[in-house]
DNA sequence: GCCAACGTTGGC
DNA sequence: GCCAACGTTGGC
């Protein structure tokens, strides 16, 4: 009998304009919570994100590149930036800086990531990733 | 700056 | 409940 209890882990690609938040504000800050998401499936997401859970960091519009890993530290709360109560954030703090970032053009000519919500849905701000798929991205950024 | 792909709003 | 009009996101 397995008394271990193995905690699942989830995997989320986060998107930020490196323009409002950057991965280099978000090191000097060592934890954020992360705001302004006001789209129902992405706050579906949101509320689904569990503590230890992993994101990738994503660089919109300027970059268009995975930048860094970031950790769940606190669940859903409810957005401090909302008028309405529905709206959720959660903290999350820099785990890992990627050693090269991964550019979209990347994600894109590799066909093990061509079913990957970040394309299929190019405007969603909170993805679910597949372990599989946030792995890839893992080692492509080792190359 | 343009546009595709969505999501939201509001008239009916 | 449908759908046209409009707004937003984000790649190019």
């Amino acid at each position: 009998m397995n008394l271990f209890i193995f905690a699942t882990v989830n995997h989320w690609l986060i998107k930020s304009e490196p323009f409002k938040y950057s991965w280099s504000q978000f090191e000097k800050d060592q934890s954020t919570f992360w705001d302004g998401v006001r789209n129902y499936q992405a706050r579906n997401n949101l509320r689904e994100m569990k503590i230890g859970d992993l994101c990738l960091f994503y660089h919109s519009n300027e970059g268009k590149e995975v930048v860094g890993v970031a950790e769940v530290i606190k669940e859903h709360y409810p957005d401090p930036t909302a008028d309405d109560e529905q709206w959720l954030v959660v903290d999350v703090k820099p785990k890992m800086k990627l050693r090269n970032t991964v550019t979209l053009a990347q994600i894109k000519s590799d066909s093990r990531l061509s079913n990957i919500g970040l394309i299929r849905q190019g405007r969603l701000s909170v993805i679910k990733l597949s372990k599989e798929e946030f792995n890839i991205i893992l080692s492509l950024s080792e190359n």
